[in-house]
DNA sequence: TTGAAAGCGTTACCAG
DNA sequence: CTGGTAACGCTTTCAA
């Protein structure tokens, strides 16, 4: 019981080569029923088990992908963690959890898993790319590496992307029906592109009804719950507040709503206020809240999907995959009273 | 730039064999510093990277802990994700996660992973162990598993836990002072140690206060916020409602408060309602949740700390480590109204 | 302090 | 179809 059987020792047993026995426990049709059956009769006998970790060296792969996110905590991952998971597992390859905290040397550091062989491919979230790194420089064929959900600038990669613009407008639509025209908009951090095309989003709806964004109706928030209360403080400061509120992300709603009711406002008798993301606490709020829904879980399993073609090289051209969103119309949005 | 540069290659650029470039790269004691700087300078003109599959297939190690979860997309789970994580990488270790999903066959597929040395060791958030799985088996030393948060029966791993049993005694304590007598509790599934603690402490701290328990005034959930909202509704069907709720964990407070606006009950005024984990929504809640505060964060990082221990074999004799709990008071609970 | 060489456990090439 | 054997890239004895 010292040391775990090896292929050697199969091929002791079953009096066949090391060959033969990797042939038969891989299934190859390089062996006759006969021997592979006898294989692995021994194989069981044996208790054998295979050494990935030898199996690796040998074939060069490390059948592990990289999930690599800004930070761990944030609960918006949590549907995608499980998309990527589960289309992984069936692939076979195991997931490792990249976290940067937002810190560059540890975007690199991933990056450098990738490049040694670590990781296999990686799924990307963070929205940043070290610039000229190695594994971006491959001449021949695409970096097995998918960009989800951000969009890095300049490079051919695979992106999985929803249609934030878009859905920005939507939202604003919404409010707009409902007979708003002091709609503010509480923005996400605008290096990143992700509040910014929500702003824009913003923007363009409100143009295209005729309505004014009044100096300061767009303050920036960092998606905290602390932010979107803050930024509320802000707007409702003003001398002409807004009546309606649509806010970059579900968390900051929160802080808004709680400031909201702080100061004896009413959501959504008083103000309507529509998030993004449909966490899935959003639904269960108090009131249930109005946002846009992204397919989280299908976004991850799209994402890993589009990495395992790039691996096994059934991709090879840079391609951006766009998810639907769906505005879920809830109890913290109404019409405007006079 | 075909293939990668190995050792051999700084080898000869350096002069030396292969042995001493490996020993100069990993600061060994046998090598001079002039031979290692001449080594390491050779490195670093090659752009050398150690090959990682290739290191752990020749020291047996994986450097990759297995972290295992029920249900990933529990937000529970993500300030634990993150202690664990930092603790693991500040000392090498890759992170990998596991889901089972509540399927055994899954469980039993971590534990191999553990055996075939894909990992190093893991951490166990299932609170299940399948049934004489080999790798618990170890006749000298510990097995390179902490359990977390569950227990696990019989068997001599280590583990960190809550005093889940005084802490919902805490909490119906408070209700209590609070001038309640028909306290309610909302339970976990009972099957699961957790669910039995907490109910438990509710049913010892109602006996203590001299309050009766009527039959059916622990209904029994499944941690879902809608299951909470079912739970609630049982209870406020009945001729003699609660007048507070004890909720097993927050998501199920959530629905149950939910529940009880619909009925056009107000939290705190008609109702008080105390959860148990302090999500990170709980705070800002409408109203802000009165709840029992675990430090998981905290919990991750000893956790992981404690594995490393026993990889180490620092530590060799099962151990418990229990962290505190806190009950947080903010705004759900309040002072009986007759 | 250094070097030669033997593995770690597979897979895959090349002969037969 | 099968067997011998050379890698995969590193670490670590054992000798010098």
């Amino acid at each position: 019981m010292s040391s775990r059987t090896k292929i050697k020792d199969i091929a002791r047993v079953a009096g066949v080569s090391t060959a033969t026995v990797s042939r038969a426990l891989s299934d190859s049709s390089l062996v006759t029923h006969a021997t592979r059956d006898k294989v692995r009769e021994a194989a069981s006998k044996l208790n054998y088990r295979l050494n990935v970790r030898a199996r690796n060296l040998r074939i060069q792969k490390s059948m592990a992908v990289l999930l690599v996110v800004r930070n761990m905590s944030n609960p918006f991952y949590l549907e995608i963690f499980k998309g990527v998971e589960a289309v992984a597992r069936a692939a076979g390859y195991v997931l490792l959890m990249g976290n940067t905290e937002d810190d560059d040397d540890r975007d690199i550091e991933y990056f450098d898993m990738l490049r040694d062989g670590q990781a296999d491919g990686m799924i990307l979230m963070t929205g940043k790319l070290p610039a000229d790194h190695e594994v971006l420089q491959t001449a021949s064929g695409m970096a097995p590496i998918v960009v989800a959900l951000e969009a890095v600038d300049d490079c051919k990669l695979a992106h999985i992307q929803i249609d934030n613009c878009t859905a920005a407008k939507q939202a604003v639509n919404h409010l707009v029906s409902l007979g708003h025209r002091r709609i503010a908009h509480i923005c996400g951090p605008l290096p990143e592109i992700l509040g910014r095309l929500r702003l824009e989003g913003y923007r363009t709806a409100m143009a295209e009804a005729g309505l004014d964004i009044p100096e300061g109706y767009d303050p920036v928030g960092d998606y905290s719950i602390h932010s979107g209360k803050e930024c509320c403080r802000q707007l409702f400061d003003r001398e002409d507040p807004p009546t309606a509120l649509f806010v970059a992300n579900d968390e900051m709603a929160f802080g808004a709503i709680g400031e909201l009711r702080r100061r004896g406002l009413g959501v959504p008798q008083d103000v309507s206020v529509i998030g993004f993301d449909d966490l899935f606490i959003s639904e269960s709020y108090s009131p249930p809240l109005t946002t846009i829904s992204q397919p989280r879980m299908e976004i991850g399993q799209t994402a890993m999907t589009m990495l395992l073609d790039i691996i096994g090289a059934r991709l090879t051209d840079p391609k951006t995959i766009e998810m639907p969103t769906e505005l879920i119309l809830r109890e913290s949005t109404g019409p405007v009273i006079q």
